[in-house]
RNA sequence: GGAGAGGUGGCAGAGCGGCUGAAUGCAGCGGUCUUGAAAACCGCCGUGCCGAGAGGCACCGGGGGUUCGAAUCCCCCCCUCUCCGCCA
C-alpha cells in the first residue's frame, strides 16, 4: 500500500513506476485512487460538521428538562436521516478507495533496470565457475531416477502433475540443506521460525500477494485459509497490528516451511524435473526494521550475501541479477535474484529471490514502530530472501556434482549433515 | 463440536446509555533536587483523518443494529481463558 498523501503528491512518479513494472492497467488506477480521494475529502467536512452539530445537540439534551426534550427531538430525527445518507456515502467511497489502492504498485527504484521480463534482468556478479564435465552431464531428473531416489510418474498418478517422491539418500539430502540453511541464518542471530502454514486473506494480502495472486495459492473454501506460497506470509506478519518498540529492533527471522504453489498458467513450462512443482520447502530470511532507505538497503546487501554463503558452502556456481522492471512484483521496490548454473538448463536458473519493500507491506499488515529521537509512530520497512529452496536447490546439486559413475559428491560442508557420507549413490 | 467468562491507550486496569477520548497505576519524555545516579516531587504523555491555523471528526477486538445520543443495550464474526467431548 502506498501513502495516499505520497500519490497525491506524486500521481506522475507512480504511474511511470507502474509503466516501468509494465502493468499498464495500474496506470488508469492512480487516477480513479485520485477521483475518488478527492470526492471523499469533499464529502468529509459536510459529515464531520453535521456530526458536531448532533453532537452538541445531543450533550445538551441531557441536561434539559424531559418536557422540553420534545421540539429538539424531530430535529435531531431529521438531522440524523440526512447523516445516515451521507455516511453510506461515505462507507462506499471508502471501500472503493480501499479497492483500488490496493492495486497501486510500489514505486520501484531509480536503480531497477529497465526491461520486460526476465530475460533483461541485469547481470550483477557471477560467482564460482561453469564446471566441464570429463562426460555427458545428465540431467538431475536422470541422476535421481537411475539411483531410484525420484520418482514423478507414480506421484503424478496420486497427486498429479508437478509432484514428485523423494526417496531414500535424496529425501536425507533435501533434509540436509534445509537443515544446514537454518542452522546458518541462526549463527547470525535470526531466530528460527515454524510458522502456521494455512493463513487468513489478512496476511495474504499484508503481504500482498491479494488482490492478484488468487489464482496461485491453494484456498481452503471451508475454513477461508490460504495454503502459503512461502514463509514469507506468516513471518512478515507476526506483528502485524503492532507498535514495535525501536529497542526491539531490526527483527531478524529465519521461517521454515513447506511452501504451496498451483502454477496456474505455467503449463508446458519446465514440465520436467524439480524445477517447477506444486509443494516445496523452504528456509527464508525476514527482516523487519525502521523505515529508513539506507538502511533497508544495507539489510538487502546482507541477507543477498548470506544465501551467497550457503551456495559457496554447497560449492555452486551462480551468479546475481538486478530484476528489471518487467519482471518485478507489485510490492517491491527493489529485488535481486541469485540463479544457481542448472547444466541441464544450459543456463542459470532462480534459486532465490531477495526483495526490499521499504514500507508497503507494513501498511497494509499495519506493522509500526515508535521512534526513539521523536516518540512518533511510523511504519516499519520489510525485506525477505531465500537462504534454500529446496528441491529446487537439489537440481544444482545433482547436476554439478555427479560424477562420471553416477555417483553424486557431497560438498564438504554438508558431509556432516549426512553422517559423515562423502559421495551419494552407488556406482552404475 | 457443546457450556460459560472475557477482549478498553505501550502495558496493567476502572468505567457498563449523555458531564468519558476515556479514572488510576506502571513504562516513556521534560524539569526540580543531587558531584553524578537512584529515590522523591512537579509537568507532559494514544492513533488516524481533514484543515494554513484555530480547531474539528473518527477510533474502547471487527462488522451490523437500537437510540436524539453507545466503550456502555441487541445481533453476527474473530480472538483469549475455563469446563465437557473428540483427537495426532
Amino acid at each position: 500500500m502506498l501513502d495516499i498523501k505520497f500519490v497525491r503528491d506524486n500521481p506522475d512518479l507512480v504511474k511511470a513506476g507502474a509503466v516501468k513494472k509494465r502493468l499498464p492497467d495500474r496506470v488508469a488506477v492512480v487516477d480513479r485512487v485520485l477521483a475518488l480521494d478527492v470526492e471523499l475529502r469533499a464529502l468529509l467536512p459536510r459529515i464531520e460538521s453535521m456530526r458536531a452539530e448532533q453532537r452538541q445537540a445531543g450533550k445538551a439534551m441531557g441536561r434539559l428538562a424531559a418536557e422540553e426534550r420534545e421540539c429538539h427531538l424531530a430535529a435531531q430525527k431529521r438531522l440524523k436521516e440526512e447523516l445516515q445518507q451521507l455516511e453510506d456515502q461515505e462507507k462506499d467511497l471508502r471501500a472503493r478507495l480501499e479497492r483500488e489502492a490496493l492495486l497501486l504498485p510500489n514505486v520501484p527504484a531509480p536503480e531497477v533496470p529497465e526491461g520486460k521480463d526476465d530475460t533483461e534482468n541485469q547481470e550483477v556478479r557471477r560467482v564460482g565457475a561453469v564446471p566441464a564435465f570429463g562426460f555427458t552431464p545428465r540431467a538431475h531428473y536422470e541422476v535421481g531416477e537411475r539411483q531410484g531416489w525420484l520418482d514423478f510418474e507414480r506421484a503424478a498418478n496420486l497427486a498429479g502433475s508437478r509432484n514428485y517422491f523423494l526417496f531414500g539418500e535424496l529425501a536425507w539430502l533435501h533434509d540436509a540443506v534445509l537443515r544446514f540453511a537454518a542452522d546458518h541464518m541462526s549463527g547470525k542471530g535470526f531466530t528460527l521460525v515454524d510458522p502456521p502454514l494455512l493463513v487468513r486473506d489478512l496476511a495474504m494480502v499484508g503481504t500482498a500477494f491479494f488482490p492478484g495472486g488468487e489464482e496461485q495459492a491453494y484456498r481452503c473454501e471451508k475454513d477461508e485459509l490460504n495454503l502459503i506460497g512461502t514463509a514469507e506470509v506468516p513471518v512478515t506478519s507476526i506483528h502485524q497490528g503492532e507498535i514495535l518498540d525501536e529497542a526491539d529492533l531490526p527483527k531478524r527471522y529465519v521461517g521454515r516451511s513447506a511452501c504451496f504453489r498451483r502454477e496456474a498458467g505455467t503449463y508446458g513450462k519446465d514440465t520436467r524435473g524439480l524445477y517447477r512443482v506444486h509443494q516445496f520447502h523452504k528456509v527464508e530470511q525476514v527482516i523487519v526494521d525502521v523505515a529508513d532507505p539506507e538502511v533497508s538497503r544495507r539489510h538487502h546487501e546482507e541477507i543477498v550475501r548470506n544465501a551467497e554463503e550457503v551456495l559457496q558452502a554447497f560449492e555452486l556456481p551462480y551468479r546475481v541479477v538486478a530484476v528489471c522492471g518487467g519482471d518485478l512484483g507489485v510490492p517491491q521496490i527493489f529485488k535481486y535474484d541469485i540463479e544457481c548454473w542448472m547444466p541441464s538448463r544450459n543456463h542459470y536458473g532462480e534459486t532465490h529471490s531477495a526483495s526490499r519493500f521499504h514500507d508497503f507491506q507494513a501498511r497494509r499488515l499495519n506493522l509500526r514502530y515508535r521512534r526513539k529521537a521523536d516518540g512518533k509512530v511510523a511504519f516499519c520497512h520489510t525485506l525477505n530472501n531465500t537462504v534454500i529452496a529446496s528441491p529446487r536447490i537439489l537440481i544444482a546439486l545433482l547436476e554439478i556434482h555427479q560424477q562420471a559413475d553416477g555417483t553424486v559428491r557431497l560438498p564438504k560442508a554438508l558431509v556432516p549433515y549426512m553422517r559423515g557420507k562423502e559421495v551419494l549413490g552407488r556406482p552404475l
